[in-house]
DNA sequence: AGCAAAAAGTGATCTATGTCACTTTGAATT
DNA sequence: AATTCAAAGTGACATAGATCACTTTTTGCT
């Protein structure tokens, strides 16, 4: 898991042992197309690190519409931290977008190591305090930008994602219908 | 500011002593309604906690129109986190509605308590994580609610808002026009 | 390769929300 | 208390985006 060494590498640096001793509070797991990361209602007891892959996090609402959270690929971390930090029943689902090879850390082995290694308690931190900036560009972009610049925002930043992802799954993650998407298109 | 103690110490428990050293990196500030906390294009230096008054955080747009990002009032911590974590230029400004009573710690300050106190480096690294949960509720909130049940949702939460901030602002918070949620009224 | 299923595109229509202009109400300031 | 300014309400109209129904294209599957 050279990737995953060189992924946290860039936020503090480590010597072997000490990424050896990191990788030990790990496990991997192999996951087909379709199948769940996170269910609605479970408490979640891991956090993720896609080695290769691609997954969706949503929302179903009451008629059963889903509204997509966010997508996740290769070197992104995921879960449903509301449920991850407070241990509460999830509201989300999680699953693969493709064949997913996946790395995992349970809310045990993660607390264990903040508090063995001083080191990933500050990565962690830093990792958080990013994930929070990114949210609020969102909304930011929510509340700011039309459908279409949302869109075309999207596609400059992730332009792989379109090529990954069906477009009605990017117009929920933008707020809009798929048909909306697709008469955007510019 | 036993008021800061208490609040503190929901999430860690503190010693006298304690105490008084974080307060002793911290300082107070009194403004007027209408003055700035961060205004667009500064780095921002200062993470602010509200003893008293209640202040918003917006984005103008090309148009000069406001984007409410958020309120924050009384026992509430507020600064641009991007241009505070990152220390690059804010692309926001925050401003008093009311006269207020602040504290702030600098965010040199706040680098050196995190490293001389373990604890205040797991009290800040709790509020991130909690920060970013409420983001990520607003973002599902603003896919899958609509104008009329996000403000029903907001007031429902934060019943105290109305008597303080105009409606106009809510209506952006929201991100709906002010006559279109005057024609909400429920 | 051949079939089934999912994704994407599109026309017609409906609806929520935005915009503009104006009035009314209320709050702040001298 | 009088004057001024900001906030809130409202009617008329414009528009972005939603919804529904259907077609076309693309993609798995066996």
């Amino acid at each position: 898991m050279q990737e995953l060494r060189e992924h946290i590498e860039e936020i503090i640096s480590l010597t072997d042992q000490e990424f050896d001793f990191i990788l030990g509070h790990f496990d991997s797991v192999k996951l087909r197309k379709h199948q769940f990361l996170v269910q609605e209602g479970e408490v979640v007891k891991k956090e993720y690190w896609i080695v290769k892959g691609c997954v969706k996090s949503y929302l179903l609402d009451e008629d059963g519409k889903q509204h997509i959270l966010r997508f996740a690929m290769e070197h992104w971390w995921i879960t449903d931290y509301e449920s991850f930090v407070k241990q509460t029943p999830s509201k989300i689902f999680i699953d693969c977008l493709e064949d997913c090879e996946l790395l995992y850390i349970t809310h045990e082995n993660r607390e264990k190591l903040t508090l063995e290694m001083h080191k990933m308690e500050r990565f962690w931190a830093k990792k958080s305090k990013l994930g929070r900036i990114a949210l609020q560009n969102r909304i930011l972009s929510l509340l700011k930008n039309s459908a279409k610049q949302r869109y075309e925002l999207l596609l400059q930043q992730y332009p792989q994602l379109l090529q990954r992802v069906p477009k009605k799954l990017i117009a929920s993650y933008l707020g809009v219908s798929r048909e909306t998407l697709s008469r955007l298109d510019s």
